[in-house]
DNA sequence: TTTTTTGCAAAAGGTTTGCAACACG
DNA sequence: CGTGTTGCAAACCTTTTGCAAAAAA
């Protein structure tokens, strides 16, 4: 994504265009992968932009839609750019992250809601598959 | 599950069988919902059991195989018994957790990993729904 | 008795907060 | 110029570790 795309995400989103966003909506843009927060303050922190600030960061952009947080099981939080609904597989030995893509499961969905006794609206789902890559599975 | 049949599971599972033990596990068998590592500490700790003891109580059952840790998006750690496989809808407003007994996406799965390029053997998967309640939902 | 388990204290993460200085618009 | 944003320091909270005492088999 280029830097205009960039700025136009940002004053949609009622944020200001700040250094520190650009940068951080930037290093999302490059990798499409999701990132912890620690990847992302290793990649900018050269440009002098602080820990902290990253935290809010990824803060505001998860709350104005930008963002988007993935549980991969692990210790730290995870973002990724909430564009294309997918989901991950995760290797329970290297880390490796891959992407699926597509997500077939709204009529699984649907056929849940209609079983549960105590719940009206389903806003939001997890599914995230855990395994070894062809390289650890040796 | 009754006393007897805990300290069977400790013993197959090649754990001493304790104090600590036997009331965490009687608790996870009283409630079936899956419970914060401070839940189960504040039904405890009038026996005199440490919160560090909870901890590596946990972590032990669920290297045997007796809890597995469910991922509910929030802060704390939750595990619940490890027994038929099944998922959950969490309400992102008040909290309330329910379980969706039976769980028919295997066959989701196996489509899944022959998508996948990187990826051999699939183990688990984490599937949780989020949304609102009927209480909630108002 | 031998090995495992526990409690206590303290450390170690990751994340959040308070506040004054700064920068965007 | 006013409000939103940042950096710094410090607090916070959950989880982990080290070690000696206690308990299980």
């Amino acid at each position: 994504m280029k830097e205009e795309k960039i700025k136009k995400q940002l004053k949609i989103s009622g944020l200001k265009i700040t250094t520190a966003r650009l940068a951080i909506l930037k290093v999302f843009s490059d990798k499409c992968h999701p990132l912890s927060v620690e990847n992302i303050y290793k990649k900018i922190k050269k440009n002098n932009i602080d820990l902290v600030t990253v935290y809010r960061t990824l803060i505001s952009f998860e709350k104005t839609g930008i963002l988007r947080k993935v549980d991969l099981h692990k210790d730290a939080q995870f973002y990724e750019m909430n564009e294309d609904h997918h989901h991950h597989i995760i290797c329970n030995n290297c880390g490796l992250i891959e992407e699926l893509s597509g997500c077939n499961i709204e009529k699984f969905i649907s056929e849940i809601s209609s079983k549960s006794n105590n719940f009206k609206i389903i806003k939001d789902h997890s599914l995230e598959f855990f395994g070894l890559c062809k390289k650890c599975a040796v």
